[in-house]
DNA sequence: ACCTGGCACTTAAAAAAAAGAAGTGCTAAT
DNA sequence: ATTAGCACTTCTTTTTTTTAAGTGCCAGGT
């Protein structure tokens, strides 16, 4: 590849990119400084590397995804961000009241927002999170509210009605024991400590102890299933590209959007900003996927990129960038 | 309209939502034993009254947003519910583990799933409800995570980072004699009564009590306004429907389905099952929202199912009554 | 006064044909 | 190595034709 064939892959890939057409070879032709015939045998060149693909036989050239891949290694160049976006970013991340995952939920609704693309941000399943606290709120006589607070301050509560053969002071009491004892233990291992630590010290202390027990139990199993942490912003921009223009397609992209688990898959652990174009990725082989991992303190997670193929690379790379960069100078 | 022309609304209804397509008097002569003429002239009268339409002036006819308002009105007949529903539906309403709106958002799922429409539960703005417990969880030298249990059960929590001219403890001391002073006072007052009843006690017992205040002023603030309660259930089911098979319509309903602000609007207090039809809603006109209010103790809000106009009425108004029904006997 | 068979007429939807536009590949010349 | 030129493809759009479904209404029957 020469030259003016790289700048021709690079232009074709930003035209359609842009334009949403097949590029034809006329239209490159004060571009390139040199003739359609040129261009078309650059074209043709380009082609049988894997790069260039028709549509139909006479058709002009789209990139392939080896096309993209090629593009995004070797030929984009990194996007200016406005300063208004910066702004935008850097207040949100500066703001010390908000936790890590909730300063990245408002960055990537900012970038779903100017790039049009769906943004989305997996929690990471927080086996590794420690026990901060257990309280017991009591509701009413027969109903109480328990309450987990990690130690990166995530929250989660599960209403039960006590039975009346307990007395909730038994069981704030034991909530006590449970605090005093697990406070410091990993989610994961709460369980298991619960039943051969716990138990025995209580089984002394209250009568109703294999009740009581089984309660914070049943607690404890319904959060650390509970974890679904799956959040979108702008779900429902990519819909907004032109290549969803019919039903097909339309529902074929959300039901993949509503899945779930499917979602969850985009989880990755890697540092860097990685891209996923069509068929690399298992979501949907039409899009392309932007993702990296983030970690501060506690908190870490995937923060992703749903778009077209036909995405702005170097745009959404960029932007990933600054959030990722901003949150490792914090590191230190 | 004599006995036939009302048979004849009922079968024309019916048959267009089975089968969603114009219905020809032809093939009805079976099901009226009269023929098609008579059918056809029963037709034209029908058109008369406003109760049917045509799609073109050669096409079968279809019913008119009046046409299904007088067959909800007069001719439909409420549907039985499989017992295998009914099982479902108990089993959640009686399970007491359960707060009252995550019963209902239970039952509500269960329905978007066997009707293949969109359900949409909105928790009242609660205003009404009370403040239980306010507790100040430390989860590191700055950090804190502030809890606020309501007396129907419901918690919300906020993040905020303490400067570090308070301690902790002075903010916890504050915690508690907000509890002492506080608990049952309505949502929608303790802002001000923090300024005028609490305030005044810590000016005495903490030297950086404007600080202190300030830090629970914002963080009730962000509750109260937080409340935005609308849960959808079977999202694009909807889209499931034949009439959605244009990428037009598809958008249209979707974007009408995220804007939160719109879907508010649903909400309603009153107590019966109310049936919106196409014009007749307010949130888009080619859909029918069935709609009622709940209420048990301290819970209230609206469930609605959104489907299109052509939608198996006696089925969705069966199963919303089964639930409201469970819940007034619970009442008593 | 109401019902029905029959037939001309309307419209949409599907299929087929024609016209137009965009772009390529290849050849021969520079 | 480039390029001008032209024949050839394929898609898109438009137009025409065909088919199918169904109505409205008349005239005759009960």
């Amino acid at each position: 590849m020469n030259t003016r064939q790289k700048d021709l892959l690079r232009i074709v890939v930003e035209e359609y990119v842009k334009n949403v057409k097949p590029v034809g070879s006329k239209s490159l032709v004060k571009r390139l400084n040199c003739s359609s015939a040129t261009i078309r045998n650059d074209m043709a060149f380009l082609e049988t590397l894997g790069y260039l693909e028709k549509t139909h036989s006479s058709s002009g050239r789209i990139p392939s995804e080896e096309g993209y891949r090629y593009y995004t290694e070797h030929l984009m160049k990194p996007k200016e961000i406005s300063g208004d976006t910066v702004l935008k970013l850097q207040t949100i991340l500066s703001n010390k009241d908000l936790v890590v995952s909730d300063a990245i939920l408002k960055c990537m609704e900012i970038i779903s927002e100017i790039t049009n693309y769906t943004s989305v941000v997996l929690g990471k399943d927080s086996g590794n999170e420690l026990l901060k606290q257990v309280s017991i709120i009591p509701i009413d006589d027969s109903k109480v509210v328990a309450l987990v607070v990690t130690n990166s301050g995530h929250v989660e509560n599960k209403h039960a009605s006590i039975p009346s053969t307990i007395s909730i002071n038994e069981v704030v009491k034991s909530c006590e024991i449970i605090n005093k004892n697990l406070s410091g233990t990993k989610l994961s291992e709460v369980s298991a400590k619960l039943e051969y630590e716990i138990k025995p010290i209580i089984a002394t202390k209250i009568k109703q102890y294999e009740t009581v027990m089984s309660f914070f139990q049943e607690a404890f199993n319904d959060f650390t299933v509970k974890q679904s942490d799956v959040f979108f912003s702008g779900k429902t921009n990519i819909l907004k590209q032109p290549e969803y223009n019919e039903p097909k397609k339309i529902k074929g992209i959300i039901s993949k959007l509503e899945n779930v688990e499917l979602v969850k898959k985009i989880e990755t652990d890697d540092e860097g900003i990685n891209i996923f174009i069509g068929e690399e990725n298992e979501f949907d082989e039409d899009v392309t996927i932007i993702k990296t991992s983030y970690k501060l303190g506690n908190e870490e997670g995937t923060m992703a990129i749903i778009g077209p193929k036909r995405m702005e690379y170097g745009k959404v790379v960029t932007l990933l960038n600054y959030i990722k960069n901003y949150l490792e100078r914090e590191e230190e």
